[in-house]
DNA sequence: CTTGCCTTTGACGTTAACGTCAACTTTTAC
DNA sequence: GTAAAAGTTGACGTTAACGTCAAAGGCAAG
């Protein structure tokens, strides 16, 4: 597959497929002119990527864990790397769920005041 | 309070105090030499920022919920604003889920790699 | 009144993940 | 064979939320 198709395929940028690969985190074989081919799996691997930037990982972060996503193979090491991310997200799962409802109750209120005409608040 | 007090009480650096006031976030006075003064209320607003830079939102989206988030108080766009923020964190949130799902089912396969010794894996 | 910590304004630096030209070269479609 | 579409490298631009000096003034203690 060539860039345009990946992109569109993946959803993502031509530049962000280039950015990624700069990153080491897709590669590429080359045409005999100098463009860029991809194989199939690219796709999936771009939507990997895209999902663990969306959950706050680094590039630096995700191309480590790359390999091991798709080989299900890693060392002692990696393995409390995985752990300690997915540890991460739960804490900063929590936390958005408390600052989810803190928010949801000054919607209520604000949804209670807003159904009330004007003078009714003073026990009228 | 002066800065400092503010800033070791709520988790922040003066840096982020003063560029709150300039993003309009927070307000202050002024001594007679010209120092900050904050109310002690200053504190829950700033965790309140915290807790929305985590969320995501920008501080221009931040400037406008703060008013409605201390007073209950907001007009039907805003409401909306606020319904909308919510149901983007609950999207966000979903996607976070899957992806520690995801992440997790991969360590599982890692650490059943792990506890396995070398040649294990062909059926011995 | 001086020592030492705190604060002020101003301004440049940082980082990540791309966006956006520009000037060309490859491929593709007819 | 020739446009038009798609791709290439290179390089500067962008945005947000501060970090980090620098030079100078404010403030409580002894």
């Amino acid at each position: 597959m060539r860039i345009g198709e990946v992109a569109s395929a993946a959803g993502v940028s031509t530049r962000a497929l280039r950015y990624y690969e700069q990153q080491q985190l897709i590669a590429s074989s080359r045409s005999t002119g100098g463009q860029r081919l991809y194989t199939p799996d690219t796709v999936e691997r771009v939507r990997w990527i895209q999902l663990l930037y969306a959950a706050g990982l680094s590039s630096r972060t995700i191309v480590e864990f790359l390999p091991c996503v798709h080989t299900g193979i890693a060392g002692l090491e990696m393995i409390a790397r995985l752990r300690a991310e997915r540890d991460r997200l739960d804490d900063h799962m929590r936390d958005l769920a408390a600052t989810r409802a803190r928010l949801d109750s000054v919607l209520a209120a604000a949804e209670f005041g807003a159904t009330r005409p004007a003078g009714e608040a003073a026990g009228v």
